[in-house]
DNA sequence: GCCCTAAGGTATGGCGTTGGACCATTGCCT
DNA sequence: AGGCAATGGTCCAACGCCATACCTTAGGGC
């Protein structure tokens, strides 16, 4: 749905190519193309700015009770008319999911989950469901973890200013007192810091993607807290890496934290 | 101009964020939405299908005198309408880049670039210019190495089938045996074997995109017999870990492979 | 208490894009 | 030689989205 979300499984046939000669490589080329040749805006403009929308909800940027950004600037932002955003949000709002107040001061405001009724959930399972299955599991798993280790790597490596460093510890205080359930999203918040930190905006955007798209699969399994206990130590050890300007030890402490996340999905899903 | 390629850089003031009270971080949220709320379709499905050719043209994923897929086929793949693709066609063809004929066994064809003449050289070196000029140099050359790094890594880590392994030695041997002028598309095509055979698409389509930037400011330096030399050297290392199935030295060897294009990009347009 | 400002709510004309159908051309195969 | 099939070339009605302007609401400051 979004072109930023890894998807489409399986695009084509994946022969072997062996190489013939490069003259009649015409079908040969065929799939050469295939990473560069993926659609162009797919859907329409409306369902893309849904979906940046619903992923600013999903990593919990905004929390219940805040504000979004005033329309104008939303649309702006997302180069959509103000149109076609109100039409977004006349449909996170029939959802349960944000409500509108006019007036100054007034805004597009997110609710809290529980308030969700009956819709919503019907919808959103659904649609959730959906997603999941045709998202390319090993991919996922796979670009998360090159994105995270080289975000990790990158901070380590050229440092952090005494903003960043602060930012980075205030978010790791973040995964701890958290409210019951908030857990992911203290979680998401410290390795989207991570992202934005390397110094590499591209890398933060795409993060940001496959971590939403990862949120949606982690919703379909338990937190176990043994888990989360194991996370919270590495959160830590982590973030020392980085701070202590170690590069290969905060790669290894992120590779190990993602391949314990990667476990416990391919035990779930696959 | 493609929502795929890094750009924009500095979006927005960066402020230090000093984790305030979560309520009134109406303003201080605004940061943290930077990297999902971006423009979504920048610009007309027309421009971005350019983009998209002009990539494949630029990694030379279709060399000279091979033919494109069909118009129906490549409007499919793009996800834009017949109309609006030829319209692509019809700019590439007036800039000298390809030529169509019709009939069975037709097609849109690349043409070399030296055929080109005043019209293109002229718009396309201003393209370029102005290409370069909005890219920022560092989010491209962090973001590409990460990319690298992890495609080398994951490879390396999985190890490859025969088919895959055959392909990637023949694109390594394809850096060697090449037309003068043809080394960058055999490089190239190198690196983009790899992230093919890191088993995760996203990853592969994201390096092709930020290649194909890579590649237009890589057209702004000169091309060093040395660092050739050495380029070849270290391609081969690669090669040699990721089939020795030695992640940590297939990494290594990445990284310095793109210490070294780092260092010259930087030295050159710093 | 008035007015200004910032926000959501509404209506309209225009342009780009789409999907489909059809024609024109060319080379291979029977 | 004829037909077939794949390709580029052309046209058109319908739809979606955009830009813009304007209205309505509500809170704060003078």
């Amino acid at each position: 749905m979004s072109r930023n979300a890894p998807g489409e499984p399986g695009d084509g046939p994946q022969e072997d190519a062996p190489e013939g000669a490069p003259e009649d490589a015409a079908d040969g080329a065929r799939d050469r193309l295939a990473p560069v040749l993926r659609p162009v805006r797919t859907g329409n403009g409306f369902e893309e700015a849904l979906e940046q929308i619903l992923r600013v909800l999903r990593l919990g940027l905004v929390p219940a009770g805040e504000r979004l950004p005033a329309e104008r600037e939303l649309a702006g932002r997302l180069g959509v008319s103000r149109v076609t955003l109100r039409e977004v949000l006349r449909v996170l709002h029939e959802e349960g999911l944000v409500t509108s107040r006019r007036g100054r001061y007034g805004g597009t405001f997110v609710l809290p989950r529980a308030e969700a009724g009956g819709t919503r959930d019907a919808g959103g399972a659904a649609e959730l469901r959906r997603r999941t299955a045709s998202v390319d599991l090993e991919d996922v798993l796979r670009f998360r973890e090159v994105l995270e280790v080289g975000a990790a790597g990158l901070c380590a490596a050229q440092g952090l200013d005494g903003a960043g460093a602060a930012r980075l510890r205030a978010a790791l205080a973040g995964t701890r007192d958290t409210p019951p359930g908030g857990y992911r999203r203290g979680d998401t918040l410290l390795h989207l810091t991570l992202a934005e930190l390397s110094g590499s905006p591209t890398l933060a955007a795409q993060y940001a993607a496959v971590r939403a798209t990862l949120n949606d699969l982690l919703e379909c399994i338990p937190l176990l807290v043994r888990n989360l206990e194991h996370s919270q130590r590495q959160h830590t050890a982590l973030v020392e890496a980085v701070l202590d300007r170690n590069p290969e030890a905060a790669r290894e402490r992120m590779r190990e934290h993602c391949a314990g996340t990667a476990a416990l999905l391919r035990g779930f899903l696959a």
